[in-house]
DNA sequence: GTTCTTTTATAACACTTGTTATTTTACTAA
DNA sequence: TTAGTAAAATAACAAGTGTTATAAAAGAAC
């Protein structure tokens, strides 16, 4: 009845998904986007109102594509809190365009930081319960101190004002949930 | 022998500094400089070559101001570094749009977060220093580790994900430091 | 093949940016 | 008062943005 539909949702959504990751949140411009994508900016607003809804739905998947990522992460800390730890520095490191959009931007649709974190999955809480059943006496408390640690880390990760190894890593964060903790250092 | 100057240089850059602290650095354009000075584009491109320059002025002054800021800030901390980091989180706080740009930016001219905290008043030597005469046995990585905190606790500031009031911040801070450095906790 | 419909491309509009050419203004020296 | 000069204002250019009007293209039904 029509003309076949060349250029689809998908298609606009992975190259403007993959330009945020590559180039960053700002440079998602419906030129660039299209150019990227082989067309012009009239599929664009064919399959989304404007550009503040394709926006939207790069910010979500951006928040998906950070609990996947943390999800599927080798676990490797042997105390609560450093999987999830590890993961989120990997993450600042690995992803600076998405972790800057996700947890340091100014952005409008922004959710909070432990939004993100609990995902369908339930990270945190997961993590929290983890300590719990490791005799942790206040594990709530214990969480709070240990995110600020990591979430420091990450960030100086991401202006290059951090360069330790994941193996120094970990062990920082082991010795900081130590000391945390109440436990004497070794 | 000719008109008088009515725009000076130091008219502009105060201008776009006090904008810079109000409305973020990606604010400070040619025309919205102009209109808060009260004049045209011109009198901007007679003092400085482009507006790189001004950018470049406007970024030096908000280092100076944050300096400035930490040396003048009450010191309240017993214990090492938690002087520099109250003003430090503090800082987060009321100058947010200048946090951004000196500490959690991807701008060009961004100096190291150390360079920038080592002013000429030295603060991390001195407090390394500090710490060091009230007898702890490896200043530098205890610096490392509070300063990794502190940030975190700062950057979280920014993005409304933390709020303690300073009093609980002082506490958090002290408690830090002795689990840190290996105290037990009281 | 013709007609109809939807998708895509082209082109344009209105706005913002840095920057520059031109004109106007204000002051000084003679 | 007049002439010269530097500062400031006005206006324009080129490039970029989101968005939309219009034209072209491609496939389906007849």
């Amino acid at each position: 009845m029509a003309r076949k539909e060349t250029i689809t949702l998908q298609t606009i959504l992975d190259t403007a998904f993959a330009m945020t990751r590559e180039e960053g949140f700002v440079n998602v411009t419906a030129r660039k986007v299209a150019a990227k994508a082989g067309c012009s900016t009239q599929p664009i607003f064919r399959v989304y109102k404007n550009m503040e809804e394709l926006w939207d739905a790069v910010y979500e998947r951006a928040v998906s594509f950070f609990r996947d990522y943390c999800s599927l992460y080798p676990r490797m800390g042997k105390v609560p809190f450093t999987n999830l730890g590890m993961a989120y520095i990997a993450f600042a490191r690995e992803e600076k365009h998405l972790f800057e959009l996700l947890f340091v931007s100014e952005d409008s649709r922004k959710k909070s930081m432990y939004e993100v974190l609990n995902g369908d999955a339930g990270n945190v809480v997961y993590e929290i319960n983890l300590a719990r059943v490791a005799g942790c006496p206040n594990p709530g408390d214990l969480f709070m101190k240990m995110w600020i640690f990591i979430h420091g880390a990450a960030c100086m990760t991401l202006t290059g004002d951090y360069d330790l190894s994941d193996k120094e890593t970990i062990e920082l964060l082991e010795r900081s949930y130590d000391a945390f903790a109440g436990n004497r250092e070794g």
